[in-house]
DNA sequence: CGCTCTATTGATAAACCTCAAATACAGTGG
DNA sequence: CCACTGTATTTGAGGTTTATCAATAGAGCG
């Protein structure tokens, strides 16, 4: 266990930071390690389809996962991305529970995987396990609620703001000359995550570009005046 | 406790046919109403606001609860209803968490509410409440995540659909004209489910009308061709 | 009966989507 | 290193949806 751990520290230290497994004891996380089932993940692969749910519960060890959802027509939205550290299809837990999302990687990615009946032991040998999940369920819940609370009642270039600014806060990387943004962000993407179209993202990151609030170049975002773009979403 | 239970039956009930405490026995459910603080809230009446979060998990008891968000220029959404023998504010459970929501009524309704160390207790005491609480948030989120992908991928009038359909499905009665939904809903109140407006709910189901697929009056909404509502809602 | 809240309907305008065409960029294989 | 290819991005024109505003009518309630 020991070995494992020194020759992958990065995997002993995402456990180690998730919120899922807060609280566990060093050994304990390295049997987690040890039981689940690790996954590689190349570029634009899908670990689970929607239509095919998991019945798999994933922690992300390196990489980021894009957890998506389609229509009818084919139309994808993306729910939210699943970092380090983080997990996806905790619902595989739950007994007659599909969770019917789609997801799939950008780049490529690992994952460790836990199924049914090994989660549902682990919650019994941990039950700070359920609670630690039942934070996690609230915060998704909570940042969905308030995502269709802005879909409802702002407009476009609003909600793209106020989008950049939660990629900010995941993924934001200080530099000299701004906040660079380490998602590799296409405008199809933003308008995805946002509920708008590729067409209007541009146009608003042109109109931000001239106002000097972002650079942008080729799926590469960099903020270089955060506050301007709070002061937009929060007031107009 | 017998006595509680035969005075008011539909307390006994509500709590015994509740997600939450599912597969708790008799005695112990009789023991949860006697230690929780009963209120009574008359209609138009605020139980918590979103900016003083709840520190009480409460559940429903008579009536329902409407939940809500609103955003900076006052603009409400609604994010759903509690029904009798739902909880919400669950999240008071956990330290450090805020749900900003707003609880209110439209009737007169009934609610019983344990404090955060009651519920804490509960829970170590019986953890299958929080799996049942994992269970109940994952639903939630579903249906969240559900509507978002409407919100951005489809129009209003195929979202107003949709709305009808869920009211349908959690308080439809069956009469002899249709399925008549059990909850005062006004065109606003509508809009602001779906996220539209007044107007175009109002013009839509003027529509509908014509078309013999609903009826309504004056917040009463009776749909008479539920399936043509379902085509329409699914295929356009 | 009057007051207030709710609903209808029309006219207008704004936001934003759709489509088209041109340009820029990244990666690939010669 | 360069042409080649496919993908991203930009920008414009035009059209559609839907919000906004206004004016009126109806329903419920004291």
């Amino acid at each position: 266990m020991l070995f494992q751990m020194n020759t992958r520290p990065h995997i002993a230290d995402s456990i180690n930071n998730s919120v899922l497994f807060n609280g566990l004891a060093d050994n304990q996380l390295a049997e987690l390690i040890k039981i689940g089932s690790h996954k590689h993940l190349p570029p634009q692969s899908i670990l689970f389809h929607q239509d095919d749910p998991a019945t798999t519960c994933f922690m992300v060890i390196r990489g980021r996962l894009k957890l998506t959802k389609l229509n009818d027509q084919g139309q994808e939205v993306i729910i939210r991305y699943i970092d380090v550290g983080e997990v996806t299809a905790a619902m595989a837990v739950l007994k007659d529970s599909k969770y019917p999302v789609t997801a799939q990687t950008n780049e490529k990615a690992d994952v460790i995987g836990w199924d049914k009946p090994t989660m549902i032991r682990l919650i019994r040998q941990y039950p700070d396990i359920a609670i630690n999940l039942l934070g996690i369920l609230l915060a998704r819940l909570d940042e969905v609620q308030d995502r269709y609370l802005e879909l409802c009642t702002e407009q476009a270039d609003r909600r793209i703001a106020r989008s950049l600014l939660r990629f900010m806060q995941r993924a934001g990387i200080k530099t000299e000359e701004g906040i660079h943004i380490d998602i590799p962000l296409s405008r199809q993407t933003i308008a995805e995550f946002c509920g708008t179209t590729l067409f209007t993202v541009s146009r608003t990151l042109s109109a931000w570009e001239k106002n000097g609030w972002v650079k942008s170049a080729h799926k590469k975002i960099l903020i270089t005046n955060p506050h301007a773009l709070v002061l937009f979403a929060e007031a107009g």
